[in-house]
DNA sequence: TCAATTGTGGTAGAATATTGCCACAATATT
DNA sequence: AATATTGTGGCAATATTCTACCACAATTGA
């Protein structure tokens, strides 16, 4: 499949995540205790390194306190 | 973490799937051959059996014409 | 009736995410 | 100055998805 548009997807789910977690004043460590997940893999979803399971999205929601539709509510062309 | 929850959101994701391909008239071949993905696979995202890659998530956003997050839009308590 | 389509279930190998840990430079705090 | 915190990167082991098949019962259509 198109590599760029899947690098871009997973670059701007990072970058909603970062938002929502910045907005809360949380670092990767304290984001991390909520979620149950390693800090370092935090940090590595954020760089949009990672094409996570729907489960680790789930994960950082119940973290974020939002809706998992939310972390994907960001502007994003299907089509380039 | 809680497998009930990260069960009950696979299922969530999986209706809510059906429904956009339902609405759209497409099979699971027909859908498959859109996403680029093996018919089997889509009946067992559809049926909650898989904790797919937000990866697979966008080729299926494609193959249906929709943004991802409406694939996410279901109602969805976070706390139970 | 015969052929095609549909949803479902299984399998096996390759690829990738997850988990848990460590270490370090840069920055912030006391 | 000394300490704590933060973001980042790497690593190994385990678990899971992905991919591409095949097969079959049930339904649909000609």
């Amino acid at each position: 499949m198109n590599k760029e548009l899947k690098q871009q997807f997973q670059t701007s789910f990072g970058k909603q995540l970062e938002k929502f977690r910045v907005l809360q004043g949380l670092s990767y460590r304290q984001l991390a205790q909520r979620c149950d997940l390693d800090h370092s893999v935090i940090s590595k979803i954020e760089k949009g390194e990672v094409n996570i399971q729907i489960g680790t999205v789930l994960e950082l929601a119940k973290g974020l306190k939002a809706h998992p539709k939310e972390l994907f509510d960001f502007k994003f062309d299907l089509d380039e």
